[in-house]
DNA sequence: GCAAAAGTGTTAACAGTACACCCATGT
DNA sequence: ACATGGGTGTACTGTTAACACTTTTGC
């Protein structure tokens, strides 16, 4: 029936298990602390406190086991849907984790994927699972932080030689997810000279200052106005509204411009 | 010993077997035709005409299965070795295949990966592996065709989708390998932002010629020579040596400049 | 009025593009 | 001599970076 070698037998063959985690990006604000300041959006990440050994108590990124019906996507895809409720989102290729001993459980490798989700769209169904904030600093050696809602901090320190990453600390994150998630960080980074991701940040109505904003928190850098505002004008479009209430000038709302896709 | 979960037994789960693929690009040139004309580098890729089913007989890219005993970079390592007898080439992960059904053989994952070589470093071993000659064409539809020496011919068409290609005619390559290709290819002109890839398909000494032939094999056109030296000239560093014996001005030999490697 | 942010204009520096031109060589 | 490629200069253009400045709001 099939186009087969004579006696072929796959289960001679030892196999392990295989994973997906997936770095689950958004972009937040804090409830505004004064009638004129802007509060800052801030880049999070999507963590879980694991609830069985191994590293029981430590953070993980959400993930699971592909199994036979799908394709690696798809399991990413459905692990997102059981954790945050949304469902469809474009995911990226970061790495292939398969260090020896990475698991203590036996033979599993990791596929690692990050996506982008609007804030709002999701609805966390899990009470171990979590926003992080995430900060950045390039001093001397790479840091970043992650923050959770109550305050706790978890530091990773990294080395960065060429395109790999050195980690020096893992900051108390469980396997090989610390490096996952830097690397995740510097996917995104470099994915801002397209401007579509960022989109998927935000609402699909949004001032050009949260846009800005944005940006800022995911380069760690600041920007300035005038030249951003020429760069991304290209790539929005004017709602007509603007939001008020502010102790300053109101800021035109933009959304995204559908851009010509057949070239 | 461990900190495991009680009772857990990783065998009560279905497991996929694990395989890599590798695009393995180099650029070689044609003997001269006259005394005067310089011979064009092509590019080209390593790929092996398959033995066993499923596919008997057509063309696949090198690769194999993993092992409990290595990472998945580390069997795509002992598998260049082995059909190239060069080691120690860095690898840039591609993708990761595992549409249901893409080897009849059974629940198979395959990870893509990439890497450039130089010509000369490479002894082909086996007799089914060969080179192929990559030519581009971005017409309408995209078009990639491979050349073998002795002249046999396979052109893959596919479209352009944003990221994603959809792949229209495979050009007899088989599994999804056409697919794979052209995600390599299509790395290979991204990674050309750092000149150092490019550096990989060349002899250590080589003319700004060659350079820029290799350039253009790469991207499917055409660079003005003024310009592309200039953009060059912080990459690369004079031998003092030159080539001889064609037909018009010397060319001088140039290397890779060391560049800073800590910023 | 005032602080804060929205939003515009102007300039200089730099990188990318296109093209004209001269130089050195083997037959 | 001459065809061929090696190699340089120059003018034009678009993008980026920096900063000065005006406008509009809520208190």
């Amino acid at each position: 029936m099939y186009d087969l070698p004579e006696n072929y037998d796959i289960n001679k063959y030892d196999r392990p298990s295989v994973a997906v985690d997936i770095v689950v990006f958004t972009a937040r604000k804090s409830p505004c602390e004064s009638y004129r300041h802007l509060s800052k959006p801030m880049l999070s990440v999507l963590m879980t406190v694991r609830t069985e050994p191994p590293f029981k108590g430590m953070l993980s990124l959400p993930g699971g086991f592909t199994v036979r019906t799908e394709t690696i996507e798809q399991t990413a895809q459905r692990k997102l849907l059981e954790k945050t409720g949304v469902s469809g989102l474009p995911l990226s290729l970061l790495c292939n984790s398969s260090a020896l001993g990475r698991d203590p459980r036996g033979w599993i490798i990791s596929c690692g994927y990050s996506t982008l989700v609007e804030f709002s769209k999701v609805k966390i169904s899990e009470e171990t699972a979590g926003w992080y904030d995430i900060s950045l600093d390039y001093c001397e050696t790479g840091k970043l932080t992650l923050t959770s809602d109550s305050g706790a901090v978890h530091t990773m320190m990294f080395r960065q030689t060429g395109e790999k990453n050195e980690i020096i600390d893992n900051g108390g994150i469980a396997f090989d997810h610390a490096q996952i998630i830097i690397k995740g960080v510097a996917a995104l980074q470099n994915s801002l000279k397209d401007p579509d991701s960022v989109f998927r940040l935000l609402p699909t109505e949004f001032t050009l200052s949260d846009l800005q904003m944005t940006y800022e928190a995911i380069l760690g850098r600041q920007l300035l106005t005038p030249n951003f505002r020429r760069k991304i004008a290209p790539y929005v479009e004017e709602t007509g509204r603007s939001e008020t209430g502010a102790g300053h000038r109101p800021s035109k709302l933009y959304r995204a411009k559908k851009r010509d896709e057949n070239f």
